[in-house]
DNA sequence: ATCTTCCGTGTGAGCGTTTACATGCAATAA
DNA sequence: TTATTGCATGTAAACGCTCACACGGAAGAT
């Protein structure tokens, strides 16, 4: 097997060094800001390293002890912009931090691939992980927190207290859709619950349930089916709902791509959206503006969730025995055309 | 400073070797399926490995001239289902391969972006790149053949005839929708063009006009709006379009997202799809049949394209001399219902 | 029986860094 | 003045791997 052409020739810590003439280790200090270098040196070096165009080579210096500079990224997979939002953030911090990102899709397979990803990611290839709707973690979690290892899970607050997490505020999103619904006069308002191995899945239903008591309506689980965060299922359960006898005048769907689902199953029966059936989602990706009509949902701040964790990350990765960080970003109910006031 | 923690203490092939009684050299050969290994030694390094839970250190394998068994993807951003349709292929690929993926998002910041991730990431992360409808190539292009540093264009087959590139049938697809408008009836036929940089985007204007020509319809300069890709583009040109004094009883965006922009503002002239205004988009990506009314557009194979591509950089990383391979798969037209016969 | 070839395996250098330790020198304390 | 500190810098050993080379022994050729 023939080994395929390196892309070699690139200038080296050594060269740096022997250009500004001191050792290589001084000019190691200076990329790594050590303080004990001369403000004379240090300048020089500099100097060499930008007329010699120096990049330092991640590999080597991961090998020898030092960061890698890059944080994993384990998603299921880039199908909604969901996924594209929180990318969006992570992204900006990422380049003020000087960080890359490995992407690891967990969509083929099924379970017990994510696995297989974190473990042997975790060569030192990445300083850490970000971790997006994992599916069911508590497999590798289990490594990852017994080897210490950094990271970081967004959108799952479920599985305990102690590793860092960044969400949002999924029970006050389910209430505050919810809520609205009934204020429109709404009395029936099915449900659609996301995979309920999921903490925030649970947490809209709460939501949305909590609302129901408040307003004095009783909880109908005829009114709940059981989704899975995936177009079809969003169709399926609306049909289920809409046949119902005493069918529901709204459905509450637990993310826009399964209220884009209910929208298909609505029209399927020759309902008028908004007028016969009020639809909500939750996310607020992109393509909820160029769905007709346009989707009311809540809102979760996306992009700010993979910000704020990607920072928590780099925190950690910088300090790993601070304590875990739970973040609960809070969520909006964005109104648009989907929705309307009972006749 | 602190370090932070590094993930150590895992198995090496020096482990690995001391386990199997023999040197560390050996291993190295069955890892990397030397032929001058004999079946038994080459059995008992294998169950070593297992029993020890070895994986490689891929940092160290690249750092000593193998591969770092990486490719680079170069996108814009994640925003639309384009992308992700894509990377699905790419990750098919991928992971039968056994590599591992990077991401180079360059939405921010604009122009120059690509090319400083293009020479920060070819330090000897990456033993290769796949570049998704790179901006303005030719500033990097040009640093990646002279070092002879494998690469794929995926749908950008623009820029001369010396590299890889995969992309589809664009010329086609753009006369295949056009003349199944025309076949329709309509005979002014509106038009948003791409980013006009990129020879897709030419190619899809150019099988616009073809089929105009081959119907005998005349070119109208006005009912040719230059687009971008971006769906708020896609509004702003519709609007145009539509106020014009003999206005287009049909719209064909270069793309599903600006198509998703014209719908907009088709209704926001109280207009009705497809009764007033026909519809076309370009791409089939997964939203354009969660729109209402389902997109009649023109089908890339994008996870199909995302494959190819990955077959053809892999075989680039086993031999960097090949000559480059261009290839165009083809694109097919999805009637859905945007479209109609006119009135 | 001797020379050559080839195959399986070991030895050791080197990839480009970081970092523990050593060194020398200036400044301060005695 | 001399001992002591502290700072700037150099030396060299890792990190875990690949690969060129060396080497011994078995098989084939003469």
């Amino acid at each position: 097997m023939p080994r395929g052409t390196r892309f070699t020739g690139s200038v080296t810590i050594v060269d740096v060094a022997h250009e500004a003439r001191v050792s290589h280790a001084t000019v190691s200090r200076v990329l790594n800001n050590d303080s004990h270098v001369s403000p004379e040196t240090r300048e020089r070096v500099l100097r060499a390293t930008t007329r010699l165009g120096y990049s330092v080579n991640q590999q080597a210096r991961s090998l020898a002890g030092g960061r890698s500079q890059v944080i994993g990224l384990v998603v299921r997979d880039l199908g909604t912009g969901y996924i594209g939002e929180i990318v969006r953030g992570i992204d900006d911090q990422l380049s003020t931090a000087q960080y890359d990102m490995m992407l690891y899709t967990t969509h083929r397979g099924g379970t017990g691939k994510e696995s297989v990803y974190v473990t042997s990611l975790a060569q030192g290839m990445t300083d850490g992980l970000l971790l997006v709707l994992p599916q069911n973690p508590e497999s590798y979690l289990q490594t990852l927190r017994q080897r210490r290892f950094p990271f970081v899970l967004i959108d799952h607050n479920g599985s305990g207290e102690s590793e860092s997490a960044v969400g949002a505020t999924n029970r006050q999103g389910g209430y505050d859709a919810t809520k609205y619904l009934i204020e429109l006069g709404h009395r029936r308002i099915g449900f659609i619950t996301g995979s309920m191995d999921l903490g925030c899945s649970r947490d809209r239903l709460d939501g949305y349930k909590a609302a129901l008591c408040d307003h004095g309506l009783s909880i109908d689980q005829a009114l709940i089916r059981q989704g899975d965060f995936h177009q079809p299922m969003g169709f399926t359960c609306a049909q289920a709902l809409l046949s119902l006898p005493d069918r529901p005048t709204a459905i509450f769907a637990s993310n826009d791509v399964m209220a884009f689902g209910v929208m298909e199953a609505v029209r399927d029966q020759a309902l008028k959206i908004p007028d016969d059936v009020s639809i909500v989602g939750f996310d607020d990706i992109p393509q909820s503006v160029s769905v007709y009509p346009q989707l009311t949902t809540v809102q979760q701040p996306l992009a700010e969730m993979g910000a704020r964790a990607t920072q928590m990350l780099l925190e950690l990765i910088e300090n790993p025995d601070q304590p875990a960080q739970r973040v609960e970003l809070p969520t909006e109910l964005i109104v648009r055309a989907s929705t309307r006031a009972i006749k």
